[in-house]
Order: structure tokens, then sequence, then C-alpha cells
DNA sequence: GTCTATATAGGGATAGAC
DNA sequence: GTCTATCCCTATATAGAC
């Protein structure tokens, strides 16, 4: 009986919660189309939550938990700095391939509540992303990889990894519009590759 | 006199409504919170635009319109490739760094409300993009430019311009975290030599 | 055109039956 | 644990004075 806990209804609950709150937000989500979505009563949304805040409270713990997850790898001090890089582009374009909203999800949220950011984001990070860079610089500075801008290259290595999730909706109608078909020419597989060749273009081979 | 109709009462209640749309989305957004940033009374929303979706509307209009508007140097036949797509960096990050909201919002609402996009974008976009990347693909079969696969291509392309706005909430608080400045590492100079790098690495010089 | 007052609906939360 | 009924505050929208 213990397996079924799975589809218990606070899971389905939260199910239900990630999916509203992640398409409309903390403000504009409503407790009736969760319940829907969840196939249960409005009232039982109070029975295992409380209330809407501490609801939200949750999945979006859960979110950041996920998504900072993925990023542990820089951390990694037993890999080479390529690896690492190379390993995160795998673990991210993975994620948001199941999580395609997420990282918009958390974005808004955080620069609506940037109080939220201390408290429930600086946790998981612990200065992981600090001592990559200094790694990455002090390769830079025995010429074992290109001389590039550390935050620069940072920032790219996101926005390629990340931004192909984010505006899915726009590529998809405009491919449409235009003849191709997304579904087609994007894949996760041909995204990992394009950013592996960006960081060798960038870093050297 | 007529000058003076850009502090109208009907333009300030615009740049209101377009900070709160932006901030909140369509329900998220309050009709109270739009009154009090434009400094007016709550009545006169519905006296100049009716009621909130007519008044979503006209924001969200002008927003598509601006930024697509950006992307209008593609279609612009009588520049090279290379040349165009140079000056669309230089358009969406300009841009961006004025309304770096715009993106989120605009990719929010649409995958809200998919009619919208046929209803109020594809009328915008008039197949300039499909020429712009048929134009792409014969440089490449004639060997001007090196050989990439071209959908690909475009997705970087603005995923490099777009991201490090969406993203810029996460970037600063974790750079500061780390001891750096975004501001100071950060700025849309270097990001637009960034991304023009990219494109010679890509397509060769 | 702009305000105050108010009608009406919507949404979060609780009480209480089962 | 789950439902129905209901409370009450919030939000959109309108009426009407100035």
């Amino acid at each position: 009986m213990k397996q079924l806990k799975d589809t218990s209804t606070e899971e389905k609950i939260l199910e239900a919660a990630k999916e509203v709150f992640m398409k409309y937000g903390l403000y504009g989500a409503r407790m009736q189309d969760i319940a829907d979505t969840a196939g249960i009563n409005k009232a039982l949304l109070h029975y295992y939550f409380r209330n809407k805040e501490k609801m939200f409270d949750k999945v979006f713990e859960g979110a950041l938990q996920k998504y900072f997850t993925q990023m542990d790898v820089f951390g990694d001090t037993t890999l080479p700095i390529k690896e690492r890089i190379f390993r995160y582009i795998d673990n991210i374009v993975n994620f948001l391939s199941e999580y395609p909203q997420m990282t918009m999800f958390i974005i808004k949220e955080i620069s609506i509540n940037p109080e939220m950011f201390k408290e429930k984001v600086q946790p998981l990070k612990k200065g992981r992303g600090v001592r990559f860079i200094q790694a990455l610089e002090e390769e830079i500075s025995t010429g074992k990889i290109k001389k590039v801008d550390s935050v620069m290259f940072m920032i790219n290595l996101h926005s390629l990894c990340t931004y192909p999730f984010i505006g899915a909706p726009l590529f998809k109608h405009a491919l449409k519009a235009n003849g191709k078909d997304y579904e087609k020419d994007f894949s996760t597989e041909k995204l990992k590759q394009s950013a592996k060749n960006f960081v060798e273009l960038t870093l050297g081979k």
C-alpha cells in the first residue's frame, strides 16, 4: 500500500499546484483552478496546505531545489573544467526539456518578490559559483584555455542552454509559419551539441 | 498645448498599465495597482479603456509592435547577411536594455493565451523570417559562409541576445554573492561584442 | 474629465455534515 | 479525509455628483 503514496491526494494537489503556479504565478493563480486540475474539492487544498501562500512556498521551494541541483556539477572538483561544463549542459538541457517553464517561473517570482532570493536561493548555492569562476580564471591564466571574459562566458553558456526552452512558444509558431517544423528542426541533442561547440570554439579544444 | 498630450491622463494610464501588466501578467495585475502607479483614480481607468481586457490589449499590442520592429532589419535585402545580423544584435540589445521584461511578458501571455499569436503576432511578421533563412541557406550552399544548421543558428543568436536580460535577476544576485559586481562585469557593449564574436566564429569572418 | 460611493462578481478561507 | 454551504474580503465595474 505504501507505494500508492505517489498518487495520494497531497501529491495530486502538489502536481496541480505546480502546473497552475508555473503558468500564472502566485497572484495570477486561482485556487479553484488548482482544485479542478487536481480533480478534487477546493476545501481540500486548505486541509492539506492551510492557505495559498504556504502551498506556493512548497511548490516554489521544490522548483528551486530541482533547478539548482542541475548546477551542482560545477562544484565537482574531481572533474576537469570542460567536463564540468559539458555535464552541466547535459543536465540542464535534459531537465528543461522536462520542465520548460521552470526558468521563467523562478525568475518571475524572484523579480516580483526579491526577498525570496536571500531566503531560499542563497542557501542552495553556497559559493559554488565563485569557486568555479576562480577555477576558470586560473586555467585561463595558465594558458590551458583561451582568454575569455569569464562572467560573459558563463552568461552566454546559460543563455544557449536556457533560452531555447523559454522562447519555444515563439520559435514554434515562427518556424511553422515559415514551413519548417519545430519538432524536426529542433532537438535536445542538437542543442547540447551546439552548446558544446560554442564551448570549444570559445575556450579551445 | 498639443505637445502636452504626452503626459495626458491616457498616456499616464498606459505607462502605468505597461509596468503593472509586464510585472504581474493579465490575471495577476490589479486595476487598483495600475491606478496608484498612474497616480489617478481607479474609475478613470474604465472611463478611458472601458475594462481590464481592453486595456491589456492596448498594452500588449504596443509591446508586440515594438518588439518585432527590432527584427525588421532581417528583411532588409539591400544589406549583406552578416550586416543584417549585426544590426539585429545592436537593435535588440539596445531595446531590451530599455525594456528588459519585454520578452518574458510577450512569451508568457502568448503561452497562456495561444490564440493571441495568430491574431496579433502573425500579421507583424509576414514571412520576413522565412526569407532570411532562405538567404542564409543560399550563402551556405555557395560556400560564402560556413556550413551550419540555420535554425539552430537563429535560435542560438536570439538566445545570446535575449537571455542575459531575462536572467538578470539571477545573474545579479549570483555575481554579488560571489564578490563580483554585475553592473561592472556586464555591459550591453560587451554583450553585443560577444554575440558578434559568436556570429563570426560560427559563420566565418 | 475626475472624483466618491456603491453594486456585483470573484476568490480565499472556514464550519460543519458525512 | 472529503464534501457542501457559506462567510467575507478583494477586485472589477458602474452610477452619479461635481
